[in-house]
DNA sequence: AGTACATTATATTAATTAGTATTATATTGA
DNA sequence: TCAATATAATACTAATTAATATAATGTACT
């Protein structure tokens, strides 16, 4: 046991970290970065996002799975399209400091 | 061309999110991620991270160059120890977020 | 109902590339 | 010479991604 002013202790840190990896893993690739950052900026279905970011189809949607599976988007069919939006508070946090850092103030 | 109102066209926001994705990439890794947590807190030499974190030494020499590599720390030297701190603002700001969202907030 | 087309997802494979731990050794300073 | 830190080399283990093909679901039309 350790005291309260320690702040947590190592293998609650290690925990902690863990947890981090596994958002930081889904976040590190160019696509999904690009596919949350259209997302965050309001609901997208998958051919919104296609043309915006011209990423092939398969990829996107292999993409979009990756997100799915970590619980940072959910989706919402209408007809024939599937709408995508953020599903993790921790994901939005992250997306909108790395968007005031490396592509200015959103307007 | 692209209207200011689109905001950043797909080759900056390309070029942004290769940038990010370095950032994301080095963070994410446990050691690493509790390493850059201790070191945000103030200046540490390489045994208190040691002893805090109990990472074998080689490994804690390994993953603090790939921090140095990325321009995300720095060092002092200071007789036989080595002290680091955090270099690079944007890391600071994630590492911030990121406490938030999975340590509760900071004290 | 049956056909065709649009939208999205899944499966599979190939190719590449990477991440990590370990052990041993080198460097620098007291 | 000892303590603190870095580098090198190896060995493992596996993760990422692109590409191609195919499947599933929904709509529209006849």
């Amino acid at each position: 046991m350790q005291s309260t002013t320690d702040g947590l202790d190592l293998n609650a840190m290690r925990a902690a970290a863990d947890r981090t990896c596994g958002l930081l893993k889904s976040l590190a690739n160019r696509d999904r970065l690009l596919l949350l950052c259209q997302i965050s900026q309001g609901e997208r279905c998958v051919s919104d996002l296609e043309t915006a970011l011209d990423i092939h189809q398969p990829t996107l949607s292999q993409q979009l799975g990756v997100l799915r599976d970590e619980g940072l988007v959910s989706t919402r069919r209408e007809g024939k399209w599937i709408y995508y939006s953020i599903a993790s508070k921790e994901a939005l946090a992250v997306i909108e400091v790395l968007y005031q850092q490396y592509c200015g103030t959103r307007p």
